[in-house]
DNA sequence: TTTGTACGTCAATAATGTTGACCTATCGAC
DNA sequence: GTCGATAGGTCAACATTATTGACGTACAAA
């Protein structure tokens, strides 16, 4: 299979990954753009949905970024009550950052563009490569 | 399979695509910062070293980019000596782009980490797995 | 000669990051 | 109650990687 790290087709494959994310992306890009918005505010979306009642140090940790990268597009979202704030039942400096129903329905319309996409390639490419592209990218992650 | 698009599969293929994806890109960078670069800089690295003596705006083509954004990095790597630029043969106004020796060693450093990565994922999930990855990945292109 | 094209630059702006420092409010330990 | 630690916010400066439009020079094609 492999004899040598920078193989043709390990290349391919990296470049595939690189053009396939690039495709992923851009669609919900667009829609974002629509609305002011960018990638960040869209994770922050999905994250603050996936798990409510987050706080904010944790969704710092998440997303990988510093509190100032957060801040801007947080304080956006809130504004524009997308994002709703209250203080922690135990601890009141706790930020515990939930989604507000608009932002239910604007996260689900961004990530159904996500998941209609993947849902149209899985068709496509069948079940075997599902479960084989879920494997190599958990491996990816277990790996990195 | 699937019974609704937004369903947890699918949700849960979106989300590890984004962390895989993070995963993949996170050493290369950190090799780019070492040297003041990021990734628009590998990624002119990459493509030039893929198609020898491209053109400017073919090289925007690709990465699907202004040629205000490539400006900046391409002359960056001009300047460090690691990309080469001579005149078009049948057209002067055509700069073509090669990579110079150092330019190649680098590009082959930083592409490096990702096949090494892509290997040992690639290993850790088996041959099927890789399979269905490419098709999949394809698939992801071929309904974008 | 005129029109079109390749590339570069100016300009302004934006998104998404980084680092360090400082501040207020709150908590926990003593 | 006091002191040190923590959560979050803000100021500041900066960086990378993008966008748009406009303008200019050199070159090619009609």
């Amino acid at each position: 299979m492999i004899d040598q790290n920078n193989s043709k087709e390990l290349r391919a494959a990296a470049e595939l990954f690189f053009f396939a994310y690039r495709a992923f992306t851009s669609r919900p890009d667009q829609l974002l753009a629509e609305r002011g918005l960018g990638r960040v505010h869209h994770r922050i979306l999905y994250f603050v949905g996936r798990h409510p009642r987050i706080a904010v140090s944790a969704l710092l940790g998440v997303l990988g970024v510093s509190k100032q990268a957060l801040n801007a597009p947080l304080r956006q979202l809130i504004e524009m009550q997308l994002v709703a704030v209250e203080a922690g039942e135990h601890d009141r400096r706790v930020k515990q950052l939930s989604l507000t129903g608009s932002g239910q329905q604007l996260e689900d319309e961004l990530t159904s563009i996500q998941t209609q996409h993947l849902a149209a390639a899985f068709g496509k490419a069948g079940i075997e490569a599902e479960a084989g592209w879920r494997q190599a990218m958990q491996a990816i992650l277990d790996t990195a």
